[in-house]
DNA sequence: TTACTTAGTGTAATAAATACACACTATCTT
DNA sequence: AAGATAGTGTGTATTTATTACACTAAGTAA
């Protein structure tokens, strides 16, 4: 096709902040990088898109390259342009968060071409990053601190079936702050989003707590039924 | 510079909607294109990412050129990045929304090369747009509505001394609903975010309203005290 | 059987959101 | 100067949501 449009030494990449829950802390995914620039450094995972691939579809490739995962939950959230972000020419890096549900821990498929290894960190445990990259995280973090007060994203991180306790930690660690036990119960089963199930926590030595689902069709019906928390 | 990543035929640009509120109705600048492709469409106005200069950069220079304004409010929103989204080519597109105090009706800036003119259209009646910029207004008009509820955009619409039937006409047509006059005002005075002014509206013929200021140094101190609105 | 650990529950007080209608004031008209 | 017009400005009662707060029940482990 003839292109005429100018042409830039310019790349696109994506830079993807995976968030996990696992034994009740939040982490993310981070890669220790082999190659120059910022060898053995830790970096959030990422890569350049391809000419001929959409970046949702550069975002959810380099997803599935790391972790063997698709149809994960992602979601853009900002773009980073600044010139000198990459020591060896222009970079703009479209970023995504995901959500990965870690049902005991999962192992991860081996990494690509670029890492040596990747591994689960906790948000409040990292170390310096490659690049801006903790410029990126900590804009992702905010970003699902903000929207978990008002969207059902905190499903995305729990197992399938999951307790009310298991739910409440999980809140409390994204918004970092300590919620009440009963007013958090009341205003959660009020919704009418969780299914209770028949069923009971299980391998624990002390009273099973009941398994909830998170009820998709029924969060779909009420729709714009905004969710608020930690307010 | 040695630039060992790997080179595209790919282009970014950054594309803006900009909204204006004039006469009781949000509007936004849509310019004519003199070029193909589209050719006679109207879009959104937008170019292209120069390479020493940082995506925030670009879009004030492309507000600049277009209305001749600096220090505009700005913020960076999503990027649409299809493959086929432009017909010549790879182009990834930055978007941006900003707010301009219309106060009157303001004369703008004569257009760069690449449009023929540009003109203050009623979201409400827009025209079919060139390439995915429909998409784009959409997103864009999503996100201002969003954040109206909870961050004090809506004062970079109006003129510095406005009357709170202004400001609640201006939450009504971005929101799309009535708001009720009394609580509204009772609401928004409760924030303590206004400074009543001695002034009174002129040149109305009928009796002549308060004006207001927004305060944004007691804004400032409340700072995440979010506002809330229209729920 | 006892100790331990977490699950599960209710109520009262306070704050916020909603619903609702009329008198006032400045200007314009005649 | 009297009346019409058009928008300003105000209060209260009701409903709903948020907060604060502590003990008993159930299951497991020793």
């Amino acid at each position: 096709m003839g292109l005429s449009l100018p042409k830039f030494d310019s790349v696109f990449s994506i830079d993807c902040v995976i968030f996990g829950f696992d034994e009740g802390e939040l982490k993310i995914l981070l890669i220790e990088r082999n190659e120059e620039p910022f060898k053995d450094w830790w970096a959030l995972p990422g890569y350049i898109v391809e000419q001929d691939e959409s970046i949702d579809h550069a975002a959810e490739r380099i997803l599935y390259e790391l972790t063997g995962l698709r149809g994960i939950y992602m979601d853009q959230f900002y773009t980073f342009g600044d010139v000198n972000r990459h020591p060896q020419g222009r970079v703009i890096t479209v970023s995504y968060y995901a959500m990965i549900r870690l049902s005991g821990s999962k192992d991860l498929k081996p990494v690509s071409n670029y890492a040596s290894k990747a591994v689960w960190i906790p948000v409040n445990d990292l170390p310096k990053l490659a690049f801006d990259h903790e410029k990126i995280f900590s804009k992702g973090f905010d970003k699902i601190r903000h929207k978990i007060s008002y969207q059902p994203i905190a499903f995305e991180l729990l197992p399938e079936k999951f307790t009310l306790t298991q739910l409440q930690n999980l809140y409390e660690v994204i918004l970092n702050k300590k919620l009440d036990k009963r007013n958090f119960r009341k205003k959660m089963l009020n919704y009418g989003i969780l299914k209770e199930l028949d069923e009971k926590q299980k391998g624990v030595s002390y009273r099973a707590a009941k398994l909830y689902k998170f009820d998709k069709r029924k969060y779909s019906k009420l729709f714009q039924k905004e969710i608020t928390f930690g307010k």
